[in-house]
DNA sequence: GAAAACTCCATGCAGATGCATTAATATGAA
DNA sequence: TTCATATTAATGCATCTGCATGGAGTTTTC
């Protein structure tokens, strides 16, 4: 899937090889640097009200979504974008925390289910509590509803393409 | 600053305790995701070239853009949007590396000055040369150039208000 | 049905990060 | 001047992450 563009000089050039424009470079440090703003701002206020860190979020509110309550590693894995020996030690410390618990995968002895605590789903309201409003000053304080929708629109153009679509 | 909107039932709602609409949640999800999986790609591919990560080169394009090659510590901070510990160790390994070099701030002896080597404005250039490729790859062959305008446009929104405005 | 190949999860180790604190210097107030 | 305060950078320690590997269990192949 290359594609080609024009240069300034009419050429083609693969664009796999070609030096981003200034636009593409602008796009590229203002995602990082507005993802580390924004990620740092709402972490600092989570921190600052005594809840775990977003990673543990994601893990609750993913398991929360589930009907029953469970999900496989590889499961969350995917949805929040975890490596595999990350999401193992950090499900580690949730299970030591009463979050969440690893029960036998039935039917396969390598693979386990992880199934959130009533613990876990009340920290994940009380962080919500905290989290929400967070988002909402740090993106909706900032952004029209239309530019919101614009964000998202053009974020989920540049991510890798999955099986299941939607952010 | 605090903006007040209307909840489904029309009461004005202060939105620093209200929680996100949809859109901005969106919005607050994807930044988080496309920024994981672009970066994640990027530095795949620097690694995968031999090349160290990317606050490295932050840290070398802050020093090769300034006429003299040298800035404070506080400046590539700011920058880099790195913390001051941090920092001070990445430049630990750098010197260890030859990349850069500390030399003492003149008047101040608390201070100091950091100096990119020839050695550093190498790796700079030879880093570049897969760096921006891939930049592109990422962000370039998902988007318009007009996309990619509006992306910067509206990311550059959520940016902390800073002294020296641009991204 | 045995062996090879693969999948899933855990872990040892090195490296990086976050947090709190220290050391050294500079500034400002009494 | 002198002492309290502030600024700059480094560091000890605990935590977290990345990478490679290992062990248990499953599927495939012949």
């Amino acid at each position: 899937m290359m594609q080609l563009h024009r240069n300034r000089e009419g050429f083609a050039v693969a664009q796999n090889v070609q030096e981003p424009s200034e636009a593409v470079t602008d796009a590229w440090v203002c995602l990082i640097q507005a993802g580390k703003e924004v990620a740092g701002g709402i972490e600092a206020e989570l921190k600052a009200s005594g809840f775990p860190s977003l990673p543990w979020y994601d893990v609750l509110l993913h398991l929360k979504k589930q009907p029953d309550g469970r999900s496989s590693p590889r499961e969350i894995e995917n949805a929040a974008l975890f490596e595999q020996y990350n999401l193992s030690r950090l499900l580690d410390r949730m299970e030591g925390e009463g979050l969440v618990k690893r029960i036998p995968f039935p039917g396969d002895k390598r693979r386990q289910l992880v199934e959130i605590t009533e613990e876990g789903r009340l920290l994940q309201r009380r962080m919500w509590g905290v989290y929400g409003p967070a988002i909402n000053r740090h993106i909706g304080g900032k952004l029209s509803e239309k530019e919101a929708e614009q964000l998202a629109a053009l974020l989920l153009k540049l991510r890798r393409p999955k099986n299941d679509p939607g952010c």
